[in-house]
DNA sequence: GCAAAAGTGTTCGGAGTACACCCATGT
DNA sequence: ACATGGGTGTACTCCGAACACTTTTGC
């Protein structure tokens, strides 16, 4: 493998993950600091890296997930690319690209990826910097046009959402109904009615009851159930549904 | 402006436009001749162009748009990025990077927009080139991964059609509706019962029947339609559709 | 008058929505 | 025994699907 990256094109992942109650976005501390003034700012960006000279993009973005958790295989997706010729250009971002060796002249493209994940495991450290959980709702100002590139992210993500089964790439293999729901509820920002959501989920023969229930909890125990890709994809209906 | 392009930075646009019976795709030839040995190859590619040093990609979509059409302000939307490192690899692609002295080794990344088209009319030499519309189902191999990037841009303009009103982009400001059924039954590559679609169109309110009458057909003319943005906007219901 | 497309209504089954109470478990 | 979330049914409305004939125009 050629090991240049390629100083013009990046990948950046939204990575997102559910903790049964909010949805967090992975991020990484960017802290420029130097000897006379000390720290000069710290903040936080997405993921993200170059891509190598004869990397896809796919491959880089799946490279960068596997460093982050250990995993192969994570649901992600290419969702937009942000190229704006002033994308750098905040004096932050400038700063910080002069003390990593990088010409902040450059104009750099970045494919931007979204990723769900199940597992909260992660890397608590990647190259050098801290990698954390923050909560999409209480996300700051970011670097570069990181801010936007995560709207973006929620944006697809969202759609998606509303007319794909992707709502269990954010929880365990094993989940329960209230789980399900409170997937939906929390990124789509509403609610719904227990039983009518129930009787939706019954509908889909994809989503497949486990004779199996819930260990562990000071209320009742609750079925679990797990998607089965194989009757989904035998068994979708291909359109029709056009148009809000 | 600054009139560099950008070496590695190309937009494709995959203008769609619709004659009332067929999807058509805009195509210029790609005619590649030497002195010695005459016709080399000769096919066709997608309409695309690099990017200016401080062009956004929006804007240069835009600018191949005005240039093939003279129309501002089409309907134009980034759909996907297509960077693999073979993309430019084909022989026939390596000569004729060769013979336009750019260099096949240059990895360029390709940002994909699909434009919906509602005007027939299109200029006929674009760079010198030839230009012509070519019904979505005879388009033969083309240049690059000009056949991959136009399968994408159908899928994700079939996806949009099923879940917002973008149809009329590819018909007059004032159509009727067996056209309008028309657009989704060729794209969905389908067929519609005429009284239930009627019926579906009725109830979407930004639908706006016209005191107009078809003219000069040679059978009972239609009552036209406009598609009204602003009803569209005022009445949307956000979502809760989950689900296929 | 004929060819061509426009336009229109009913029935049935299934899905969306609104709504309130009892159940099983851990502490 | 109590706190916690799990689990269930009914009534009403609206939508999707299936289906065939009459109307208006140009030629």
């Amino acid at each position: 493998m050629n090991k240049d990256l390629i100083k013009y094109l990046s990948v950046d992942c939204v990575v997102f993950g559910f903790d049964f109650d909010k949805l967090n976005v992975l991020l990484v501390d960017r802290v420029l600091e130097n000897m006379e003034q000390g720290l000069i700012f710290s903040d936080m960006t997405l993921t993200g890296n170059h891509v190598y000279e004869d990397e896809t993009m796919d491959a880089a973005a799946q490279r960068i997930l596997f460093d982050l958790t250990g995993l192969k295989d994570v649901y992600l997706e290419q969702f937009k690319t942000f190229a704006h010729p002033d994308r750098l250009n905040k004096e932050n971002d400038r700063q910080w690209l002069i003390s990593d060796k990088r010409n902040p002249e450059q104009r750099i493209v970045s494919v931007g990826f979204f990723a769900l994940l199940a597992t909260p495991k992660v890397t608590l450290e990647w190259k050098g910097r801290n990698v954390m959980w923050v909560p999409v709702a209480e996300v700051a100002e970011l670097a570069f046009d990181h801010n936007l590139i995560l709207q973006e992210a929620l944006k697809a993500m969202r759609s998606k959402l509303l007319h794909e089964p992707i709502a269990f790439e954010l929880l365990p293999e094993k989940f329960t109904l209230s789980q399900l729901q409170k997937v939906y509820e929390i990124i789509l920002d509403t609610t719904f009615d227990k039983r009518n959501f129930r009787k939706k989920v019954a509908r889909m023969k994809y989503m497949v009851p486990l004779d199996e229930k819930q260990k562990d909890v000071s209320h009742k125990p609750a079925r679990l159930y797990m998607f089965s890709r194989d009757i989904y994809e035998r068994t979708r209906k291909e359109l029709l549904n056009f148009i809000v």
